[in-house]
DNA sequence: ACAAAAAGTGAATTATTTATAACTTTATAT
DNA sequence: ATATAAAGTTATAAATAATTCACTTTTTGT
């Protein structure tokens, strides 16, 4: 259950710091750290908000694998 | 930050009980009542896996309002 | 009407996400 | 090269999702 993501390309890709990505869905930023590189599970909340901000549906920022 | 959600209309229309449902996405029938009725933010995990289960995408499933 | 199955409630516990804080490491710019 | 910003790490605390249990209420079928 790892899960892939790419916010950390979108975010990117939108000139956006790890920073300005938090305070714009209120979490902190250590938050985001977690969610780009990590492997766990946010809240439906967080997952949407990213994934609207970005104007993609959230299949297309996230996507759980196996193991 | 309430949660409106459609999983109980597309369940019934699959002709599944919470009890089949939960056990298809490997959480507890209470967890169904509480997402169905209640108001609260699931696991993201949760959230796409039912999602996976009706074909359709997270955001036809689920969604935020204010307040 | 009656029984059985399905759905709903509430409280207490457990598991896990998110916050907080105090750092270290890497990238960027002057 | 060195200062500054950005990104990453680790540990602990706080918040909350999810479990569990013991029910009650509603729905469905015969």
């Amino acid at each position: 259950m790892a899960l892939k993501t790419k916010v950390k390309e979108y975010r990117e890709k939108a000139g956006m710091k790890q920073n300005e990505l938090a305070e714009l869905v209120n979490v902190r930023r250590e938050t985001i750290v977690h969610l780009e590189n990590g492997r766990y599970n946010p809240s439906l909340k967080l997952a949407m908000d990213i994934a609207k901000l970005f104007h993609v549906n959230v299949e297309e920022l996230f996507e759980f694998t196996e193991d």
